[in-house]
DNA sequence: AAAAAAG
């Protein structure tokens, strides 16, 4: 099969036919090797930290686990890894594997990590049928029946594993994934070895604590003002509404003196009693049109030590902001609320509840945790608030949510908060909410008229450097992409480029995803390249151009991603660069979210480009490596206290949060 | 099919 391929074997959607390129060239421009044949890849995978980090740690914890007696199988396992001629296991497979808290680049990288663990799967098959010959010669005939029985059974059980996306050694059985959203625990708790992926696994202190990983988090810590309360806070817009005086007078300090629509329409029916339906873009002010009334009701009965009101939220990030927004108006009311998010630890959440928490401003994954550990306890909640509603009903978040809603009285408040109302909000109004008040302030369309949209047509050699142009703009520019991996390659293509840009995706640590979005809101890092997870709640100030290099993939995500731009009355524009095979798909899309605009074919360095989005030509060096990670470094700083006595003490969140923010507006 | 959400 010597024969030379003379027909190309696929074409770009110009017409063109791709060019195939040789295995060395694929490894000098970072790809992967191709599935058969390739080369090592001589540059793994980006985040010089994460790799060396975890590195150390692997060879560090592998010899704690010896002392365990768990060393012995575990190193067999690698070593037969390290055998492995392809050679990838080393360079990245285990290293993420032990120090990644989970499957990081989505599809293609679950693909790759099938392939790799061929080698693990090849050996099973080994011994099974070593197994097979050694314990009864008879059942040799049917040997290759057997095989293919087992072969497939093995697959499927192979697919359904990885439809999972838990970290591999947490994913318990198939039978344990279908009972329990999470999986069982208690293999974990008592520790074990996870025959599957080669490792111990459980509950130990060394690889909760000491994990350098665990320690790439950021911290999170109730804000303390002090309010004087006057006469006028009784007539304010707020007060009229029956917010609480405390609370009315700490607006005011923050400059906040009037309602915004959906406030003024949900608040007087929040402080009632009643079940709320909010509807309205983010931005629109939700959450205070949540937390005022709940503050306000909460603030009438004693505490009671465990939460009385619970936040959730879809994203880490999301649920810090509401928590830094609300904790200032809960210390005036004399509430304690905390945040329980994942990626952060544990042990300021567990000593929270232990202290007694009024209100959790939760994201589900860790709340179920800390209610499954008995350390939250939900059974006097009053207020229970569903915030991006219908981000939460999604396929992948509705059982963890639908579980905490079901560990919460089942008589309290309800207060459900969404961008649209489709068939899945719906469903979760249904079941949770009794005979709602529904509000819509903002319809599902994009009516912000400060807000222009552009849908730009490229050709596909041409897409690359018309972002990073359109990138290279004056001001703050989020770029969103599909995937992690797009996000980061395109924020690494950009540095090439010459323009300062960063990844934000759920791929990366809870430390690094606050230092990259710290960088941008200092203004450090212009331009953040991030996934879906930016898409809802995110607020930075000044973002004047949200551009969109994969199109999103509904027209509820479109407006989510544009709601990043044109906030608090600024002018905005939305642009989707958008490829031949995309542009129907766009089109429909742009239609649905209600946006009227054409499109317009560009290339680089053309007028029109610079005209609609304030595109400059790259000219400037490569961003260098240094350059960049001394931007998104850890500040320990920002993080430690001196004195290191927590929640005490005379330092106030704000000082910190006023050094934090350094620069964030202007 | 992706991303998000626990460690």
């Amino acid at each position: 099969m010597a024969m030379p391929r003379k027909k190309p074997k696929s074409f770009k959607s110009d017409g063109t036919p791709k060019k195939r390129w040789s295995a060395a060239e694929r490894a000098a421009r970072g790809h992967k090797p191709r599935r058969s044949g390739g080369v090592r890849n001589p540059e793994a995978r980006s985040g010089r930290f994460d790799r060396d980090d975890r590195a150390r740690d692997r060879d560090d914890r592998g010899s704690r686990y010896e002392d365990r007696g768990f060393g012995r199988e575990g190193n067999r396992d690698r070593d037969r890894g390290r055998r492995d001629d392809r050679g990838w296991r080393d360079d990245r497979g285990s290293g993420q594997r032990w120090g990644g808290s989970r499957s990081r680049y989505g599809w293609r990288e679950d693909r790759d990590d099938s392939r790799e663990r061929g080698g693990d799967r090849g050996d099973r098959f080994a011994r099974r049928r070593d197994d097979f010959r050694g314990r009864d010669g008879e059942r040799r005939r049917d040997d290759h029946e057997g095989r293919e029985k087992r072969r497939r059974r093995d697959r499927d059980f192979d697919r359904d594993f990885r439809r999972d996306d838990r970290p591999r050694g947490f994913r318990g059985s198939r039978r344990d994934h279908q009972e329990h959203p999470y999986g069982r625990r208690d293999h974990e708790r008592r520790g074990h070895y996870d025959r599957r992926s080669g490792k111990a696994r459980g509950h130990f202190r060394e690889s909760r604590y000491f994990d350098p990983v665990e320690q790439d988090q950021m911290s999170w810590e109730a804000t303390t003002v002090e309010v004087e309360v006057t006469d006028d806070d009784a007539t304010s817009g707020f007060a009229e509404l029956g917010v609480a005086a405390p609370m009315v007078a700490a607006l005011k300090q923050q400059g906040i003196t009037e309602p915004f629509p959906i406030q003024r329409a949900t608040i007087a029916d929040a402080i009632a009693g009643r079940d709320v339906l909010g509807r309205g873009r983010t931005g629109s002010g939700k959450t205070l049109a949540f937390g005022l009334p709940l503050l306000t009701r909460l603030a009438v009965d004693e505490p009671t030590g465990s939460p009385r009101a619970v936040i959730l939220t879809p994203t880490r990030e999301l649920a810090l902001q509401i928590a830094d927004n609300l904790s200032p108006l809960a210390t005036v009311m004399g509430l304690r609320l905390h945040l329980v998010a994942g990626g952060m630890a544990y042990g300021p959440q567990i000593k929270a509840f232990e202290r007694g928490v009024d209100v959790a401003v939760a994201t589900p994954g860790r709340l179920i945790d800390l209610l499954e550990q008995g350390i939250a306890d939900l059974s006097r909640v009053e207020v229970m608030v569903l915030d991006e509603a219908d981000h939460m009903s999604d396929l992948g978040f509705l059982p963890a949510v639908t579980t905490i809603l079901d560990a919460v009285p089942a008589d309290g408040q309800r207060l459900l908060f969404s961008a649209t109302l489709d068939g899945a909000v719906d469903e979760l109004v249904r079941r949770y909410l009794a005979d709602p008040v529904t509000h819509e302030v903002d319809s599902g369309k994009a009516s912000v008229t400060t807000m222009t949209h552009h849908v730009l047509h490229v050709v596909p050699h041409h897409k690359n450097q018309v972002t990073a142009e359109i990138a290279n703009r004056e001001g703050r520019t989020v770029v969103f992409a599909r995937t992690q991996m797009g996000t980061d390659r395109i924020a690494r293509q950009l540095r090439e480029a010459g323009v300062m840009a960063g990844a934000l995706h759920g791929g990366l640590t809870q430390g690094a995803r606050a230092r990259i979005l710290a960088a941008f809101k200092r203004g450090e890092v212009p331009v953040l390249v991030a996934t879906d997870v930016a898409a809802r709640g995110i607020h930075v100030d000044d973002i004047s151009l949200v551009l969109q290099v994969d199109p999103p993939k509904t027209n509820k995500d479109y407006l989510h991603r544009a709601g990043r731009t044109a906030r608090a009355g600024e002018e905005g524009a939305v642009v989707s660069v958008v490829l031949p095979h995309q542009r129907k798909q766009m089109r429909r899309i742009v239609g649905q979210a209600g946006v009227r605009t054409e499109p317009v074919e560009v290339v680089p360095g053309s007028d029109e480009l610079a005209g609609l989005t304030g595109a400059r030509p790259c000219l400037g060096a490569p961003v260098t490596e240094a350059d960049y990670q001394a931007l998104i470094a850890p500040r320990p700083q920002q993080r430690r206290r001196p004195g290191g006595g927590r929640g005490r003490g005379p330092w106030r969140r704000g000082d910190r949060r006023d050094r934090g923010h350094r620069g964030e507006r202007g």
